[in-house]
RNA sequence: GGGGUCUUAGCUCAGCUGGGAGAGCAUCUGCCUUACAAGCAGAGGGUCACAGGUUCGAGCCCUGUAGGCCCCACCA
C-alpha cells in the first residue's frame, strides 16, 4: 500500500509545515544566475500599520500564482516584498496610542517621537509579513525591505538631490491642500472628492460711491473675511459699468475692488464671484492676474486666526454661523438656497481640506510626465485590462505640481539646511559646512518630511540596490510585472513609472496587472466604520489557504471587483476535498508508488484519451496564464480535475485496477496514467493551491524534491489521440443516454440490464468492445453487446439514439409504451428542428458562400449526423406503435 | 462637465480573436455504488437591459436610450 491520507483535506495539518519545509529550502531565493531569465515582481509594500485584509490577500495571492508559474516555467523568479512606512497614516496612529497614555507627542519633542515610533515599528512590522506566511506566498524573504531603511533612504536622498539639481524640485509659496486635523500639506491625489448638502448663501454687498448693492453667492460665507475683490466676467452687461469701483466688504468694513475675469461663469449663481485669493485655487489664480492681496485668515488648526477681528479663534465652521448671523442682523444676507457641491477631504482621516497659501516643496510635472507617456505609446508599458490605459494617459497628461513636503515627523526628512545667519538654504546629503552665500557655518535642516509615495515610487530599483550599479539591478531590473490594485493607480504606478524612467532611464515594469476591490457579501466596500471586513486569517482557518487563494482567484477577470461571501469558499474547500480523495484512491491502489512506464500498446482508448486531454488542458492553461487570465485558467484545471479526470477517468481505470491479480500489466497501465495525468494537473494546480498540491506531489512522486520546484508541464505532440479522444466522446454520450433513461423511468441502480450497441461503424464497435469491461460499471450493465443490427434485441427495448449508435436497454417490464411514444415523439421534434437549422443554414447562399469553409462542412456533418439520428428514432417509433396495437 | 464600467439562470458571476448560452450556490428527483454525502447520478431554470445598425451570422463590434456603480474635473 502506499501512503495513507486522511479521508478529508486537513489543511491545517499541512499548511503550516510545508511553508517551514519551504523556507527552510530557500526555494523562494533568487540569486542572479546569467544561465537563467529573470522574472521579477515586487510586492506592493503593505503598510506597517497595518493588518492583512482582503485586499492584500487578492493583491498577493494573484502575484504568488504568476511567480510560481513562471518559477515552475524555468525563470529565475524574485519577488521583493518588504512594507512601506506610511507616513501619515504612521504618525496617526502613534499621535493616538500617545494620547490614550496622556502624552502629547510634543512633549516628546521630534527626536523622542521618532524613536517612539521605531519601537513601534519594530513591534508591528512584522505581523503583517506573518499573516501573509499564511497565504502561502513565496516571496523571497530575504530580500525583505522597508521604505525607511538605508538602501531606501540613500535613494530617496539621491533622488531629491537629482531632482533639484536639475530644477524639478523647487520650493514655492502655492496654494495646497492642508488637513487641519493631521496639520500638514497634502497632494492633489490624498485629496478625495466628496459630494455634500451644503448651502448657497446670497449676500449683497454695498458698491461704493452709489446706493446699488452687488449680491455674490457663496458656499464658505466665513471666507469672506479674507476678501480682496469681487470678480464679474469682462461680458456681462449687467456689471459692465461698475467693473473698477468698489464694493464695502460687509463686516470687515474694508473696501475691495470689482475685477473683471473670465474665470466667471455668467450664468451660474448671480455672476459676481467673492474672491478669496489665500483659500481657494481658482481665486488664488485670479488673485496672482489682478495683483491681489492675499490674506490668509486660518491657524493650522482651521480656526479663525487674528485676520478674522471678533471672528477670531472661532473655528471655520463657528465662524461661518456668527458671520451669516451677523450679516443677516445686518441685512446683507438676501437668501440661503439649499446647494450640494463637492468637498475635499483628506483620505486618511476624512477631515475637510482647507485650501491655504503656504511655503512647500514641489515637484515640477510636466516634463517628467512626458516620458511616461511615451513609455505607455511606445508600448513599453501596457496596463491588463487595458481600459486603464486610458485613465493613466489622462492622469498624466492633465498632471499638476506633486506638493512632497509633509509637516510631520515620521518620514524621511529634506535634505534642504537653511543658513542661520543669512536664510537662504542649500540642498546636500550632508548638514553643509559653510554657507555659499554668507559664510556662516551653522545651519538647521528642514523641518518636513517627504510624502510617502515619494519613497515608494523608487520601489523596484531603491529594492535591488540603486543607486548603486548593483548585479541585482543589472540582472532583475527592470521588473516584469507589477500587481496592483485600481486605486492606487495615482498614488504609486504613475509615480513609479516617471521616477523609473528619470533615475534608471528604464521604464520599471513592461506590465501592470489591475485587480479590483474585494467587496462583502451585498457588494459593499469592506470598511472599519461598517464592520463588514472579513478577516483573511479567519477563513484560513476555517478552510485553508488553497481554498481562500482559489476563491480569490475564480470567477473574476482582471480590473473586476468582486464579492466575497463564504459559500464561494465552501465550494473551493469542497474541490480541494475533491482533488485529495482522487488522490487518496490512486495512492492507496499504488504498491511503493511504483508504477513502470508501459507499453504503447497496453493503452486503452480511454488512458491516450485522458493523457490527451491534460495535454492539451497545459497549452490552453500557458495560454490563459501567458494573457494573465488567471481566472479561466484556473477554471479549466478545475473542470479538468472534477468534470473529466474524477467523473470519467478513475472511474474508467477501476476495472483494470480491482483486477490487478489476473493481469498486473493492465493495472500498471492505469495506474501509471492516472498517476502521470493526476502529476500533471497538481502541477498545472500548483500555482493557484499550492499546500494541497504539494503535499499530494510529495507522496505521489517521493522521488522528486518538490513540486514547486518541478517543471510546468509542456504540450507534446505525442499525447495527440484524436481518434481516441472522438471514441471516448461517444462513449459518454451513450452512457449519459443510458443513465438519463433509466432515471427517467426509475430504474434503480442495482438493476444492471444488458446494453446493446448497434451501429454500421464498425471502428466504434470496436472502440466500445474493447472499453465494455471498463465501461459496464458506468452504463449500469451487466453485458455490453455490440452489433450492426438489431436482430437479437427484443423489440420492446428502450432505445437511445446518440451520433452514430444506437444503444438498446432490453427493460420490457418497465416499458410503458404511451410514455416511451411520447418521449420518441419528443426526441423527433428535436431533430426535426436541428435538421430544419442546419439546412435553412446551407440553404443561404451567403453562408455557403461567405462564411469559412470549414464553419459551411460543420453543418453540413450536423445535418447528416441528425438526419441518421432521426431514420432511427422514426424507425424505432413505428417498431413500438405497432407493439403498443397489439 | 468629461471618462470608464456594469446590466447574462432564483443569487453571485464567467464567457478569450463574432460561428448553436456556462459555472458555483440555491431548487427538484433518486442514491450511504468500498476515493470523496465537502459526495454520486439525473432534472428544471435564460427574448444575454431596451432600440437601431454592421455582418452570411451578434451576449461579444458600432450608435442611441434607461438604470446601477466607479473615477476624474476649479463652476463660486
Amino acid at each position: 500500500m502506499g501512503k495513507e491520507l486522511a479521508k478529508t483535506y486537513n489543511p491545517k495539518e499541512i499548511e503550516e509545515k510545508m511553508y517551514e519545509r519551504w523556507c527552510e529550502n530557500q526555494y523562494f531565493h533568487a540569486e542572479v544566475d546569467r544561465s537563467k531569465k529573470p522574472f521579477t515582481t515586487v510586492m506592493p509594500p503593505p503598510n506597517i500599520t497595518g493588518k492583512l485584509h482582503m485586499g492584500h490577500a487578492l493583491d498577493n495571492t494573484l502575484q504568488d500564482i504568476l511567480i510560481r508559474y513562471k518559477r515552475m516555467e524555468g525563470y529565475n523568479a524574485l519577488w521583493i516584498p518588504g512594507t512601506d512606512h506610511a507616513a501619515i497614516s504612521t504618525e496617526v496612529k502613534v499621535t493616538n496610542q500617545l494620547k490614550e497614555e496622556g502624552i502629547d507627542k510634543k512633549e516628546l519633542g521630534r527626536e523622542g517621537f521618532l524613536e517612539r515610533t521605531w519601537r513601534w515599528k519594530e513591534e508591528y512590522a512584522g505581523t503583517i509579513e506573518n499573516q501573509l506566511k499564511k497565504l502561502g506566498i513565496s516571496c523571497d524573504w530575504d530580500r525583505e525591505r522597508f521604505t525607511m531603511d538605508e538602501g531606501c533612504s540613500k535613494a530617496v536622498e539621491e533622488v531629491f538631490i537629482s531632482l533639484y539639481e536639475k530644477g524639478y524640485i523647487y520650493k514655492g509659496s502655492r496654494i495646497i491642500n492642508w488637513c487641519p486635523k493631521c496639520k500638514t500639506s497634502l497632494s492633489d491625489a490624498e485629496v478625495e472628492h466628496e459630494e455634500q448638502d451644503g448651502h448657497f448663501w446670497h449676500i449683497k454687498y454695498p458698491i461704493v460711491g452709489t446706493d446699488r448693492f452687488l449680491e455674490i453667492a457663496t458656499t464658505r460665507p466665513e471666507t469672506m473675511l479674507g476678501d480682496t475683490a469681487i470678480a464679474v466676467h469682462p461680458d456681462d452687461e449687467r456689471y459692465k459699468d461698475i467693473v473698477g469701483k468698489n464694493v464695502l466688504l460687509p463686516l470687515v468694513n474694508k473696501e475691495i475692488p470689482i475685477v473683471a475675469d473670465y474665470y466667471v461663469d455668467k450664468e451660474f449663481g448671480t455672476g459676481a464671484v467673492k474672491i478669496t485669493p489665500a483659500h481657494d485655487p481658482n481665486d488664488f489664480e485670479v488673485g496672482k492676474r489682478h495683483n491681489l492681496e492675499e490674506i490668509n485668515i486660518m491657524n493650522d488648526d482651521a480656526t479663525i486666526n487674528d485676520k478674522g477681528g471678533k471672528y477670531a479663534g472661532m473655528d471655520r465652521y463657528e465662524a461661518r454661523k456668527a458671520i451669516v448671523k451677523d450679516l443677516d442682523e445686518q441685512g446683507y444676507l438676501v437668501k440661503i438656497v439649499p446647494h450640494s457641491h463637492n468637498v475635499g477631504t483628506h483620505d486618511r482621516c476624512g477631515t475637510t481640506v482647507e485650501p491655504l497659501i503656504k511655503q512647500q516643496w514641489f515637484v515640477k510635472m510636466d516634463e517628467l510626465a512626458k516620458p511616461a507617456i511615451e513609455a505607455l505609446r511606445a508600448g513599453e508599458l501596457r496596463f491588463v485590462p487595458e481600459r486603464f490605459n486610458k485613465i493613466y494617459l489622462h492622469w498624466l497628461e492633465n498632471i499638476k505640481d506633486w506638493c512632497i513636503s509633509r509637516q510631520i515627523w515620521w518620514g524621511h526628512r529634506i535634505p534642504a539646511y537653511y543658513c542661520d545667519e543669512c536664510g537662504e538654504f542649500v540642498v546636500a546629503k550632508e548638514m553643509p559646512e559653510k554657507c555659499p552665500h554668507c559664510g556662516a557655518t551653522h545651519f538647521t535642516q528642514d523641518e518636513d518630511t517627504l510624502d510617502t509615495w515619494f519613497s515608494s515610487a523608487l520601489w523596484p530599483f531603491s529594492t535591488l540596490g540603486w543607486p548603486d550599479q548593483t548585479e541585482d539591478l543589472d540582472y532583475f531590473y527592470p521588473t516584469d510585472v507589477l500587481v496592483t490594485g485600481y486605486d492606487i493607480i495615482f498614488f504609486w504606478v504613475i509615480r513609479m513609472v516617471f521616477s523609473g524612467i528619470e533615475h534608471t532611464g528604464k521604464c520599471p515594469f513592461n506590465t501592470v496587472l489591475i485587480h479590483g476591490l474585494v467587496r462583502d457579501s451585498q457588494g459593499r466596500k469592506m470598511s472599519k466604520s461598517l464592520g463588514n471586513g472579513i478577516d483573511p486569517l479567519e477563513i484560513i482557518d476555517q478552510y485553508g489557504a488553497d481554498a481562500l487563494r482559489l476563491t480569490l482567484v475564480t470567477g473574476n477577470a482582471p480590473g473586476n471587483d468582486m464579492r466575497f461571501y463564504n459559500e464561494r469558499v465552501e465550494a473551493s474547500r469542497n474541490f480541494a476535498n475533491k482533488v485529495w480523495n482522487a488522490s487518496r484512491f490512486i495512492l492507496m491502489n499504488m504498491e511503493e508508488n511504483v508504477v513502470d512506464e508501459p507499453e504503447k500498446e497496453l493503452f486503452t482508448a480511454a488512458d491516450k484519451w485522458i493523457l490527451s486531454k491534460v495535454n492539451t488542458l497545459a497549452k490552453d492553461v500557458t495560454e490563459n496564464m501567458d494573457k494573465f487570465e488567471l481566472g479561466i485558467a484556473v477554471q479549466k484545471v478545475y473542470d479538468f480535475v472534477w468534470d473529466e479526470f474524477c467523473d470519467w477517468y478513475v472511474e474508467l481505470a477501476k476495472n483494470r485496477i480491482y483486477h490487478k491479480e489476473e493481469n498486473p500489466a493492465a493495472a500498471n497501465c492505469a495506474l501509471w496514467t492516472l498517476k502521470t495525468v493526476l502529476g500533471n494537473a497538481l502541477k498545472l494546480l500548483h500555482p493557484f493551491m499550492p499546500f494541497i498540491t504539494e503535499e499530494i506531489y510529495g507522496a505521489l512522486v517521493p522521488e522528486e524534491e518538490s513540486l514547486m520546484m518541478s517543471s510546468w508541464p509542456v504540450y507534446t505532440e505525442e499525447w495527440e489521440f484524436p481518434e481516441d479522444e472522438a471514441l471516448l466522446e461517444h462513449v459518454k454520450e451513450m452512457t449519459r443516454g443510458i443513465r438519463n433513461i433509466r432515471a427517467e423511468m426509475n430504474v434503480p441502480n442495482n438493476r444492471r440490464t444488458k446494453v446493446f450497441v448497434v451501429s454500421e461503424n464498425q471502428n466504434l464497435l470496436a472502440g466500445v468492445a474493447d472499453l465494455s469491461e471498463s465501461v459496464k460499471p458506468l452504463m449500469l450493465a451487466n453485458e455490453i453487446i455490440t452489433g450492426t443490427d438489431k436482430k437479437n434485441i427484443a423489440e420492446n427495448a428502450v432505445s437511445v439514439v446518440v451520433p452514430g449508435a444506437a444503444v438498446y436497454l432490453p427493460l420490457e417490464d418497465l416499458v410503458d409504451f404511451e410514455q416511451e411514444l411520447e418521449r420518441l415523439t419528443k426526441e423527433e421534434e428535436k431533430l426535426t428542428k436541428e435538421i430544419a437549422r442546419a439546412k435553412g443554414m446551407l440553404a443561404n447562399e451567403r453562408f455557403v458562400s461567405k462564411a469559412p469553409g470549414a464553419k459551411v462542412q460543420e453543418e453540413k456533418d450536423k445535418l447528416e449526423k441528425y438526419t441518421q439520428m432521426l431514420v432511427k428514432v422514426q424507425e424505432r417509433r413505428s417498431v413500438l406503435q405497432i407493439q403498443s396495437q397489439r
